[in-house]
DNA sequence: CTTAGAACG
DNA sequence: CGTTCTAAG
């Protein structure tokens, strides 16, 4: 089971660059987008339903802005959009879909680079997410695969600039803890699980002062596996050679 | 002396697209730009300065909107910014720069299209304009060259479909009655005067459906002159293969 | 269809 | 730096 993720920066914008064909390659299981910047009526998803796959959007509100998308190859027992919060559903952060093995939690967490309001409102996410997913640990759920824009870097390891970056967004002591008990309630992060402590492998670059080409990035985007996942897996990685967003897609594969 | 009039749609935009390397092949006396969209600090007008031309803006209050700009190779024995009515004034629609010979006026008229309001507003500021042109005529300025998009077509020869636009804002029996009396005023259309009913001969067309490479255009770009300057008038063409802009440059030469 | 600004990232 | 929206034409 291949699952993606993968921040578009819009969705729009990703066709026009060939999305589709890299998809039609890539075959991904389970494809979860982010920051698809459309809603239902100027969304056309055509291409990839022709592929084969089933299309679960959830827009924001507001037109153009954030919204995740996952597009399936096999039809999912079960979906589940939104988290029932409006504050967050509005801006359209959360669509799960189950399966046999597990359930594929899409996410798009708050960015909070545009000022300390919006930085508030993503720790007051990061805790509210936490119990979130705590619940549904707790409600019989299959094992979760959390897969996402978490816009949140845990170690040192996963950003470029770590030393100037201490209390950038993404990087605050704060978050890092977040990210830490997060972890501590059975996760694991598959990419690092699979590669280990590897250096200068990151998802996302500014699109400024040409930071990919010179690979000053951050790790930003994640595939966690509830813990009880861990032995299924089988590759896990980011593909940086993948270009149609300002970030890369992840991916674990899990066999079951 | 050669006076160009030409709605830019964008001054930085037209510049990417060559305009300042088209200024130094052509090398008019005067260069009367409207629609600059831009104020004075977004503007760098240092490539035509360069040239060895003087510039005067009069951009809009409005940041990204409307405005005018005149670059001359003589300096002016004196320039006027607007004219004294804040309602136009705010929108940069009149400019004008007095020579030896001749006053060049440089206007944007305002465009109908928008809706009822801005047709209503465009029909007050053709009777104010002609109250202000008869104004200067009695007050001792030089004999006029009105240069700008008039935003206004004259005769069903000027417009490529003249039976569907009879109502079009631009070519309302209004407008068009407005633009004789504008003429009876003592002006003389310089493109006409010296090409005679030639048809299909436009200054802009719209961006949509292919109009400007299947001719599809409207004349509503003019270089007026009074009509004591009728007989220095040695040329005057409309530039179709210029393309920096939805519009096409329009000129006139006059010999003192 | 295109420009340019704003919001957001 | 880049996407999308909106206003305006």
């Amino acid at each position: 089971m291949k699952i993606i993720s993968y921040n578009l920066n819009g969705f729009r914008s990703a066709m026009g660059k060939g999305l589709a064909d890299w998809v039609a390659e890539t075959r991904p299981d389970v494809l979860c987008v982010q920051e698809i910047k459309a809603g239902r009526e100027p969304l056309d998803v055509s291409a990839l339903t022709g592929l084969g796959y089933h299309a679960y959007l959830h827009p924001a509100q507001k037109p153009g802005y954030s919204g995740v998308a996952t597009f399936s190859l096999q039809k999912p027992l079960a979906v589940v959009e939104g988290c029932g919060q409006s504050c967050y559903d509005d801006e359209g952060r959360v669509l799960r879909l189950n399966f046999e093995h597990c359930s594929v939690l899409n996410t798009y967490m708050p960015s909070g680079t545009s000022g300390p309001e919006r930085q508030a409102f993503k720790v007051e996410w990061l805790h509210f997410f936490r119990r979130y997913v705590r619940e549904l640990q707790g409600a019989g759920v299959p094992p979760l695969v959390i897969a996402g824009d978490y816009n949140c870097c845990q170690e040192e390891i996963d950003i470029r600039n770590a030393k100037t970056n201490l209390n950038s967004p993404g990087f605050t002591p704060e978050e890092r803890q977040w990210f830490r008990d997060f972890l501590a309630d059975g996760f694991t992060d598959s990419f690092r699980h699979h590669h280990g402590p590897v250096p200068d492998r990151y998802s996302w670059w500014t699109f400024r002062a040409g930071a990919r080409a010179r690979n000053v990035g951050w790790r930003l985007d994640h595939l966690l596996v509830d813990n009880a996942l861990v032995p299924h897996i089988r590759h896990a990685d980011l593909l940086h050679d993948v270009v149609h967003s300002d970030h890369c897609p992840a991916v674990v594969e899990l066999a079951f």
